[in-house]
RNA sequence: GGGAAUGUAGCUCAGUUGGUUAGAGCGUCACAUUGACAUUGAGAAGGUCAGAGGUUCGACUCCUCUCAUUCCCACCA
């Protein structure tokens, strides 16, 4: 009875059904506290990327969520005081757009205009604290080791007065300013976006090559004829013979538009002289490089487009109030009727679409919020992009090229367009005095006020607009420790030790989170990044909610076990890369977790009794020795794979272990010696029990449910997600260069030796005596054309004398003349560096071990 | 226009210091089986490692060029 209840104790189910215990683990682990930092480690934290709110996780999180888990388990148990911290995104335009367009798709036309701010945002508040919490019990879901006791939100009211504070202290250092400058407005969102929030793409467009009028000597050629109303110049190139004596005056002409227009001719390096007429028809209203022109040659600015899109007075009643493509037809029949539309031509041209909002953009003069990056620091004497220049020199981004991109964008950034005109977002922290009950918002700067409440009760208005989410972004890597506060966390913890994302927000987030880490803290925000690819579905396509290919996390992890899909997320995915999803491979790795189920099983049922060993017990035969050099090698691999964050290879080098090396060979091999060597059973349990707890150990960042569920089974003790990474025991000096490979194929050659010979299967064979081991060895050492020892010591010896070719042979020794003449001169001792030489003497050495010298 | 990545078995992908016979999963074909596991085991077929040239004793790996695919940035007004 008793032996019935501690083996019941003890027993697997036959297989391993995830769905029934990953919901209790993780309620374990919770509970444990063992996801809080602990102990007196080197501080290591992850900030997890704040997935937005416009929805709920989605396969791509699902990979970026094992990726941080698998790395802070790895920390966590290597003793360092390892946080994860989790968090979530309001994702300001993002969601606001997504939620009105699920209320016009529901008849409401209008919604900012139906509901007002108040009740809009309520709802989008809503939405948003939905999609939240569905995802915070989705992170769970994963298996995510986080802190949840340090749980942050970028709308919440910690998050939002640091944004306050970031806010304050750049406009007080003069870094954020309000200025009149050409932005990016997308008309059907009715707001702002910054240069990174656009997508181009590729469509046809006419090239029309015109006169403004007949007497004009400079042709134009354009592709926004409706724009040229509110033209002020025309630039060329300085040393552009055809023109240049025209350089410097000013020409009137009448082209319908509210007033005349007066066109100063200047001259420009930025125009190319060979592309069109060569001659450049300057709207500083409507086209970012015109306004730099306007700018830097202090010219006139004629918006002649509006906020809705349509042309405004100033581009003449005849045209007032028709929408822009309209606007151009119109002025496009009236330059043909005037006789000075010279050509008209098809051209495919790149126009700016609003990411969000999908519209073409209109560039428009508008007194906006701007982050200015070209302006120098008091006091540093750098600039906010200097700044960022040194930061990346101090990052380690893997892989190494994203750091180019970085620099590449760093180059091309102009002041950054802060101010949304959305409302669901920070609102910003900027008030305004009061003058009379039909106040609006001043043009000019006096009498601001930065804070998120007014001096006074009375008197004061607010900024109706709202902060580019990515601001409050930027801020994540410390806003989340506590900032502006000097807290211990910020102390412990910053600047944090590790951060992944993918590479399509490298700009938007990566860029941010450096400059705010910089400018606020003068540290870099991480020290590591991490940069993974984009899913795709079996097809290479990008999942997406309009093709209808995506699939929810929780089908696929209730189907094959949360660890079966992390672990197919991570080998084969290499950091930068996009990779295609199959669901097969999920499936591969379900039996991946099932056979290591399974072999935990067998082996409990082998011991009864089966206690820890920790120290690496003496090997009796040469399975034994095999074995564990194996696992020292995989052990040592597997662990400087993760220090790296390898993970594809730290898995497949465990996957191997596991299947192949355990399963297949040590324990089949294992199933036969064990009706043969009576007195070493004890020494194979001893192995099994000190390898399979290791190996759980090893696997348990991979896959955390199914190595806790089998640990629950080995220990009554402690839960595996607080255990020690296991050192990898002292082997012997172990000699010869038996692969897996070579000895499967001896093992292999073994069994067919054993029935050609009729070796009875039960035949006990006593190595302490040796004698019936003396048959087995020979049989090897004939098959193999090698010699096999067996040490007292610590491991079996295997040295095979290599079987190589003699073409191979002759090769090799071609090569060790190589290195041995390289070694011989002296130029090259001398100059290279010690590790290269040394490199060398090994390689050499390792040549002649193949030659058996 | 500038830059980057990718091209390895039918499919999806590994392959970091250049070195013995280029790997895995799935798929295909045939074989085995009764107590860990059919979510299994042992095996076979399938590759001019995109192409050409170069460096080297030796190249999937390094260099150059070409082709194909994809992406990023800038933008031509």
């Amino acid at each position: 009875m008793s032996n019935s209840r501690i083996s019941s104790k003890k027993e697997l189910p036959k297989a391993y059904i995830a769905s029934e215990v990953e919901d209790e683990l993780y309620v374990r682990w919770e509970k444990s506290g063992a996801f809080a930092p602990h102990g007196t480690g080197e501080p290591y934290a992850i900030m997890m990327p704040p997935p937005n709110v416009t929805g709920i996780l989605h396969i791509g999180h699902v990979l970026e969520q094992a990726l941080m888990d698998t790395k802070i388990r790895f920390e966590r148990m290597r003793g360092k005081r390892a946080l994860l911290l989790p968090g979530t995104d309001h994702a300001a335009v993002a969601t606001q757009a997504r939620v009105e367009k699920d209320l016009i798709a529901a008849g409401h036309a209008n919604p900012r205009k139906e509901f007002g701010r108040d009740k809009l945002l309520e709802i989008i508040r809503k939405y948003a604290e939905k999609n939240k919490s569905t995802m915070l019990s989705q992170i769970r879901m994963l298996g995510t080791s986080c802190d949840w006791s340090r749980l942050a939100y970028t709308l919440d009211e910690k998050r939002s007065a640091a944004v306050v504070t970031m806010f304050k202290k750049m406009y007080d250092d003069g870094f954020i300013y309000r200025g009149y400058r050409v932005v990016n407005w997308s008309v059907v969102g009715q707001s702002t976006c910054s240069d990174d929030e656009l997508v181009h793409i590729e469509r046809k467009a006419t090239v029309y090559t015109f006169k403004y009028s007949k007497d004009f000597p400079i042709p134009i050629a354009t592709t926004r004829p409706e724009t040229k109303l509110g033209d002020t110049a025309v630039a060329v190139h300085p040393d552009d013979k055809r023109y240049k004596q025209y350089v410097g005056n000013t020409f009137t002409v009448d082209v319908g538009a509210a007033k005349p227009l007066l066109l100063k001719v200047i001259a420009d390096k930025a125009v190319d002289p060979k592309f069109g007429t060569g001659a450049v028809g300057v709207t500083p209203a409507h086209s970012m490089i015109d306004f730099e022109l306007q700018e830097k040659h202090g010219l006139e600015l004629i918006p002649v487009i509006g906020k809705d899109g349509k042309m405004t007075a100033e581009a003449g009643t005849a045209y007032a109030g028709l929408i822009a493509v309209e606007a151009r037809e119109k002025f496009v029949a009236w330059l043909k009727k005037e006789k000075l539309l010279i050509k008209e031509e098809e051209i495919s041209q790149n126009v700016a679409t609003s990411d969000r909002f999908g519209d073409v953009i209109e560039a428009l003069p508008m007194r906006q919020w701007f982050v200015a990056v070209q302006k120098e620091i008091p006091g540093r004497g750098k600039t906010l992009k200097d700044l960022m220049r040194e930061a990346g020199e101090k990052i380690e981004i893997q892989p190494e090229r994203y750091k180019k991109l970085y620099y590449q964008w760093i180059d091309n950034l102009r002041d950054w367009c802060i101010s949304r005109q959305v409302w669901w977002g920070h609102r910003i922290p900027v008030w305004y005095r009061e003058t009379n009950s039909k106040f609006q918002i001043p043009n000019s700067n006096a009498d601001l006020y930065i804070d998120s409440n007014p001096p006074e009760n009375n008197g004061w208005v607010q900024d109706p607009d709202t902060l580019d989410t990515w601001f409050s972004s930027g801020l994540w890597t410390f806003s989340t420790l506590g900032w502006p506060e000097k807290t211990d966390d910020l102390k412990t913890f910053y600047p944090t030790a590790w951060m992944t994302m993918g590479y399509e927000i490298l700009f938007f987030w990566m860029a941010r989170m450096i400059l705010m880490s910089e400018y606020a803290l003068k540290e870099i925000p991480f020290k590591q990044v991490y940069i993974h690819g984009i899913l795709r579905d079996s097809e290479g396509k990008k999942f997406s909610k309009s093709l209808r290919n995506t699939i929810d996390p929780l089908v696929l992890t209730k189907k094959y076990g949360t660890d079966a899909l992390r672990l197919a997320l991570l080998a084969g995915n290499t950091p930068g890369n996009d990779s295609s999803f199959n669901e097969e491979r999920v499936q591969h790795y379900q039996h991946f977790v099932n056979k290591l189920w399974n072999i935990s099983r067998y082996v409990l049922m082998q011991i009864p009794d089966f206690k820890i060993v920790l120290k690496a017990p003496k090997p009796s035969t040469i399975a034994d020795g095999w074995v564990l050099q194996q696992w020292s090698k995989t052990l040592a691999y597997v662990t400087n794979k993760l220090e790296r964050a390898e993970f594809s290879q730290a898995a497949t080098m465990l996957y191997t272990f596991t299947w192949e090396d355990l399963a297949d060979w040590y324990i089949e091999v294992a199933k036969i010696e064990s009706r043969q060597i009576i007195q070493e059973k004890k020494a194979k349990d001893a192995i099994l029990q000190y390898i399979l707890p290791q190996l759980l150990k090893a696997l348990h960042p991979f896959i955390p449910f199914a190595s806790e569920a089998i640990w629950g089974s080995l220990s009554s003790g402690e839960l595996l997600i607080s255990e020690q990474w296991p050192v990898a025991g002292k082997v012997g000096d172990v000699k010869g260069h038996d692969t897996f490979e070579e000895i499967k194929k001896k093992t292999t050659a073994i069994r067919q030796m054993r029935s050609e010979m009729k070796i009875p299967q039960h035949q006990k064979i006593d190595v302490k005596t040796g004698l019936p081991f003396v048959q087995y060895k020979a049989v090897v050492e004939s098959l193999t054309n090698s010699t096999m020892t067996i040490t007292d010591d610590v491991m079996p010896v295997v040295e095979a004398v290599s079987t190589l070719t003699d073409s191979k042979r002759k090769e090799l020794e071609v090569y060790i003349k190589s290195i041995e003449s390289k070694l011989a001169n002296k130029e090259f001792t001398k100059k290279a560096p010690k590790s290269v030489v040394d490199a060398e003497k090994k390689k050499l050495a390792d040549a002649r071990a193949k030659l058996g010298r």
